[in-house]
DNA sequence: CGGAATCCCCGTAGATACTG
DNA sequence: CAGTATCTACGGGGATTCCG
């Protein structure tokens, strides 16, 4: 009945919550999962977020391979996209933003 | 500031993640999962986390409502197990488990 | 426009020792 | 058995400034 494994020292569960645990990457993925975004429109979406934690939530990400970075030289400027890992990860992201909805619901 | 953004301050998702991010939260909530456990149980199942971080752990589930605890006299001890909140979590900590593992074959 | 370089604050959690 | 009490280390993220 429990083929169980017990959580390892690389316990798959937090390693998921690792990589979407920054402070805004919600936020970036969401929007991503909308569209492709350039640095300047992600920081126009979440004013409250400065240019250089912008930066630093989208390298990780990157680093990560939630999303993709393309730079473009002629018009100076850098999109981001989910990758195929990262567009996986949105149905979860979306139980989980059901869940928290019923969870404040009922507090 | 006026605008509403989509991701509201109190984003449903990132709540969610908050909950569960602590270090040692999805193990001691896997474990719930299986059956309620005695704090000395999980302080054996989870070795490498102290007394007094497990007690800080469990302190945060209970305050946020994800589990319960009851105390014994009779037989000096403690019980904990997960609450309706905390056990409707499960289904989500397995999608990212699942998630994880495959994160983790494909790197 | 999209960063990189610094500096600083604060919260999480580790180590260790003590207790009702 | 199931915690408390300190003290400390580490790292994420905020504010500000400079750069190709």
């Amino acid at each position: 009945m429990k083929t169980e494994t017990k959580p390892q020292e690389t316990c798959p569960v937090k390693i998921t919550i690792d990589l979407i645990s920054g402070k805004w990457k919600p936020n970036i993925l969401y929007y991503l999962g909308e569209d492709t975004q350039r640095f300047g429109q992600l920081q126009r979406k979440i004013p409250s977020i400065s240019r250089r934690v912008l930066t630093l939530q989208l390298k990780e990400l990157e680093r990560d391979y939630l999303i993709q970075r393309k730079a473009y030289l002629s018009p100076l400027k850098v999109e981001y996209s989910l990758t195929q890992e990262g567009r996986s990860l949105i149905p979860i992201l979306i139980s989980m933003k059901q869940w928290g909805e019923v969870y404040l619901a009922s507090r």
